[in-house]
DNA sequence: TTTTTACTATAGTATTACTATTATTTATAG
DNA sequence: CTATAAATAATAGTAATACTATAGTAAAAA
């Protein structure tokens, strides 16, 4: 059995829904390939509409700007991660075991259950990992928030920070806790491939150390805190 | 009596040195104030032209790109922030007290000891908040890093690396817990005015919490480590 | 069968990110 | 004090970007 899965997105990001006609889908297809080939700056739509083969003026059709499209495809991932939290966390009592999961998760050690045929999830990782900081810092950002555009980032947060509480019950910084933790995971693999010196692991080849090290900081922040 | 700083930066990041001109000064200011003000996206030579006065031509004489002027002014602002660190922890013995000077430096609550005319050090510390993850998340950070244009911000990592290392020799994650610190220091503070739902300061006016969130992060982590 | 909707094809605009050319001013060297 | 070089201003121009508009065709729904 294969497990069908459809994310249903906030509809004010986009214009037409791509999920569901085959000619969207190409668009995030191929969106998730060239901006990870040639970066979220050099991406355009006029080099999108030429590879999905089809014009400018319908790519509008379906996103704003292709601003929208990275927070469609981020917001999208956020989501997609969330299902996987759960998916893998579900039947795991022990709240040590299932905050290891999310580190393990958030650094790509995990399988993945599902299957979609027009996303592939290990380059749309790497997009989040290098552009995804680029979804949110703008000076829109604030309204963007209100049209609820974060939420499952948000969402995948709060799940992260109730994990942490279930562990230490009281725990005073539970969500920040958990925002490092996600942007922590992200930036040191990027790091690590990019600006070696800012990590300790220069030159290695798997992620190994890196979730010791995310382990180390979660676990001793958590077990430090004692209750008053 | 004043101290006078004057910083001198990599020349590869400029066309010509705007420190030596009153124009490339000019520059700088206008620069700061008008990436705080419209964002990195929106902000162009042209605009900024218009401000100093002068032509298009004339800022691209400095830099070559708007992109290289950010990363002029945030590796700037490292710079400077090093040197912020040395002499707050100057004649400081203690390890820890080092560390928690640090903490306070990276949250902007330690005065500032250099004066300088052209740069509004308050407007350069939002837009390293918001804009700063920019100068190295493109496709040409391995090449950017060879010309050691990050040299600052990875001094500025190492120095804060040996400094944890001095608290508690053997720590085996010194440089990631730098650039775990500098960046999360950042982004809750990003967080804390924008998201606040991904943090637990929402609605503070000050930085108190966020500082006291930082200490606890690493001295837990700092702490929980056992030389074998 | 009609109407709507999606898409294609094509064109056009304002702005951006530059490059080039010449003239003028300012600084420096002899 | 003049000759020369360097810096800047003024102006123009180009290719690409980020859109918007419109008319026509194909496919789906009423």
């Amino acid at each position: 059995m294969e497990l069908q899965l459809q994310i249903k997105m906030n509809p004010k990001l986009y214009g037409r829904d791509p999920e569901i006609s085959e000619l969207g889908q190409n668009i995030i297809r191929h969106s998730i390939t060239m901006i990870h080939e040639l970066g979220f700056e050099d991406f355009t739509f006029k080099k999108l509409a030429n590879q999905v083969g089809t014009t400018e003026a319908t790519i509008y059709r379906y996103f704003d700007n292709k601003h929208r499209l990275l927070t469609y495809i981020t917001t999208w991932f956020w989501t997609w991660m969330e299902y996987q939290l759960i998916f893998h966390t579900n039947n795991v009592s022990l709240p040590k075991q299932k905050i290891s999961i999310v580190i393990n998760l958030l650094t790509f050690r995990e399988k993945d259950q599902f299957l979609l045929e027009h996303i592939n999830k290990d380059l749309l990782h790497n997009i989040v990992i290098s552009e995804g900081d680029k979804s949110y810092l703008t000076k829109h950002v604030t309204e963007d928030n209100k049209n609820m555009l974060f939420k499952p980032y948000k969402d995948l947060c709060h799940r992260i920070a109730q994990m942490f509480l279930e562990y230490k019950p009281g725990y005073p910084y539970p969500h920040s806790l958990a925002s490092t933790l996600i942007e922590t995971a992200h930036h040191q693999l990027f790091f690590k491939d990019n600006l070696p010196k800012l990590t300790d692991f220069g030159g290695m080849k798997n992620s190994d150390m890196l979730v010791k090290y995310l382990d180390h900081l979660v676990f001793s922040a958590l077990d430090a805190f004692k209750k008053k």
